[in-house]
RNA sequence: CCGCUCGUAGCACAAUCGGAUAGUGCAACGGCCUUCUAAGCCGUAGGUUGCAGGUUCGAAUCCUGCCGGGCGGGCCA
């Protein structure tokens, strides 16, 4: 529909410019919008606004001329200019109603695209390291990095699910260390634990697993346990195998899966991160200054040079990280988005920069980052900020069992990434009628219980057989109803395009109230006039598969009943 | 002190990267079930978009300054 009109508006455009009443634009594309309010009209232009200064008239006699160019069609039942110079488009009732054919024909793909036109993508996200159970900010990432994925991959994109982790550094040594402390008896109490050791009781569940002799297998690895406290390395490879495993339990119950785990010491023992640095260094970006090598990332934006290898001969941390992200480069990915908390904000510059430095071609923008604020968890008015099982933090699990995956995925992946969130437990629980998720799946189940009771006044009531009577469809409620239907490919496209996933869980809950309304004000099956009624089938069908579309790009379910 | 980021109704969040009268849910108040699922609908109330300037046809959005929250600022990761 908006594809017509544009065509329309730039025919008019090239008319009036054959007349010379406007002069000729390079790369003018006529922006329409849908329009928020009804009265409005249901799609609108400002382009008599954006060319009145250059076409030297006002934008509402600007506007009146284009309406006069605009070739004769059967799609606009009325124009209007309105404000400071909109054009505003009434469609007629086929236009509005026409969607429904199409989303019934094209079912679980309607809303998808092909701009991505099956170039490869990486997705990079969680990326935890296995020290303890996912926290409700590895819960963010994972909602929000899966819910890209699916958008990429609805738009087209070859799309590659990558996570990241480190399974040989301090961290793991620390980890290490502190299961061997548990099997040995002590616990943070004592005066001997390890310093800065991880306190939380699933290190007693790991020591006690590892003295057992348990076999545990993670997605990327199965170990047996030794049981012999003395040997670290054991306890240690035991330990990561065994936290992989329940990250990856929490993860399937989150309905979020990775196509590849990638350790960073694979990038050691393949000598690409000395690699890294030996390219960095030919390329001049380097000097030595007291006794540790230098990468001049000021030269691409930072505000002072960082430490590539340090006095000790070891690497920092960003080495290995520029050495990964020019793997993913050589790997083929067109697109890399990482999705990471706020706080790693500014690995990026370095990143970056360290790409540049190689000059290997890459674009300065790549890799494109998504990084999401803080989640405060709150309960009973107060900050939640432990969990027993985890010592310090409160876990994705902890969530999933309060309030369930649908409720914790939509919560998490609802809003702006860019924006702090408060993940309130008692709104997500008291909610069980007051939910958003609810509200948008009752929408969904409602229509499956419409067309049960449909199949109960004969076997040919289904949506199909609607699709003859759709010029019945003519009250306010439907015809609303089906324009926001056919929004549905551009808000895929757009959310997709600017990586918010939370664009598709706002229009899905418009979608729903606008059902929820419909349902009220009319009886959908009205066996007097069944003509109408499988009209209001089909359109509730469609809404339906809308919103089943909609859920599953945010990995939420869509029931059949409630 | 410096950098990034955010600031919208009592609370939690939107606002189609500059569009028209700033929306939605919770909480509050008043209505609607002998009818397809009331986990719903209809209505009322609630705002100087942190503050002050600027840019233009038009600003919650862009620019400057200030105030406040968060996160960073190590030869830690």
């Amino acid at each position: 529909m908006k594809e017509a009109l544009t065509s329309l508006l730039d025919q008019a455009i090239k008319a009036l410019i054959a007349k010379e009443q406007v002069p000729e634009i390079p790369d003018l594309v006529p922006q329409i919008d849908h329009t928020k309010d009804a009265s409005h009209g249901d799609l609108a232009t400002n382009l008599a606004m954006v060319l009145a200064k250059k076409a030297r008239m006002a934008p509402r006699d600007l506007a009146a001329a284009i309406i006069d160019a605009l070739p004769t069609n059967d799609l606009i039942a009325k124009t209007e200019i309105a404000g400071p110079g909109f054009i505003n488009f009434f469609l007629n009732q086929a236009s509005h109603v026409e969607v429904v054919r199409s989303i019934l024909k094209n079912g679980p793909k309607f809303g998808s695209s092909n701009s991505g036109a099956g170039r490869r993508a990486q997705v990079e996200f969680v990326s935890a390291n296995p020290t303890g159970p996912l926290h409700v900010g590895h819960g963010r990432g994972a909602a929000i990095g899966d819910s890209l994925s699916r958008l990429l991959v609805a738009t087209g994109w070859s799309v590659h699910r990558e996570f990241y982790y480190n399974d040989a550094g301090q961290q793991i040594a620390n980890l290490a260390r502190s299961v061997q402390a548990r099997a040995q008896g002590l616990t943070p109490e004592d005066s001997n634990w390890p310093e800065d050791g991880y306190r939380g009781t699933y290190i007693t569940d790991l020591a006690t697993a590892y003295q057992n002799k348990i076999t545990v297998s993670a997605a990327d690895r199965t170990i047996t346990a030794l049981g012999d406290i003395d040997n670290l390395a054991a306890i240690r490879d035991f330990a990561v195998a065994w936290l992989r495993r329940e990250q990856d339990l929490d993860l399937k119950a989150f309905g979020v899966r990775f196509d590849e785990y990638f350790l960073e010491s694979a990038l050691y023992e393949s000598g690409e991160v000395t690699d890294t640095v030996t390219a960095l260094e030919s390329a001049g970006h380097t000097y030595e200054e007291g006794g540790a090598l230098w990468l001049r990332t000021s030269d691409f934006g930072d505000d002072k040079d960082r430490v590539m290898r340090k006095k000790d001969g070891e690497y920092t941390y960003f080495v290995p990280d520029v050495a990964y992200h020019f793997n993913k480069w050589q790997r083929g990915f067109e697109r890399v988005i990482n999705e990471q908390g706020a706080d790693h904000h500014s690995t990026i510059t370095r990143v970056r920069a360290g790409l540049q430095g190689l000059a290997k071609g890459i674009p300065d923008g790549w890799p494109e980052y998504v990084l999401h604020q803080m989640v405060t968890v709150m309960r009973d008015g107060a900050e939640v900020k432990l969990s027993k099982r985890a010592g310090s933090y409160v876990t994705l699990r902890d969530l999933i069992e309060w309030v369930g995956k649908d409720a914790t995925r939509f919560f998490l992946a609802a809003r702006s990434a860019s924006s702090q969130l408060t993940f309130d437990i008692d709104l997500a629980l008291s909610q069980s009628n007051e939910n958003p998720v609810f509200y948008i799946q009752y929408a969904h189940a409602r229509v499956c219980s419409v067309k049960r009771k449909a199949l109960t006044e004969g076997a040919d009531w289904t949506p199909e057989a609607g699709l003859d009577y759709l010029d019945t469809l003519t009250t306010s409620e439907e015809l609303a109803l089906a324009l926001l239907l056919a929004k549905f490919p551009d808000v895929v496209a757009s959310a997709a395009q600017r990586l918010e996933p939370h664009d598709v869980a706002n229009y899905l809950r418009e979608v729903a109230a606008a059902f929820h309304g419909l349902y009220n004000a009319h009886k959908l099956i009205d066996e007097d006039n069944k003509n109408q009624s499988l009209a209001r089938i089909s359109l509730a069908e469609a809404t339906r598969q809308v919103i089943a579309n909609g859920l599953d790009l945010l990995g939420v379910s869509a029931p059949e009943s409630m």
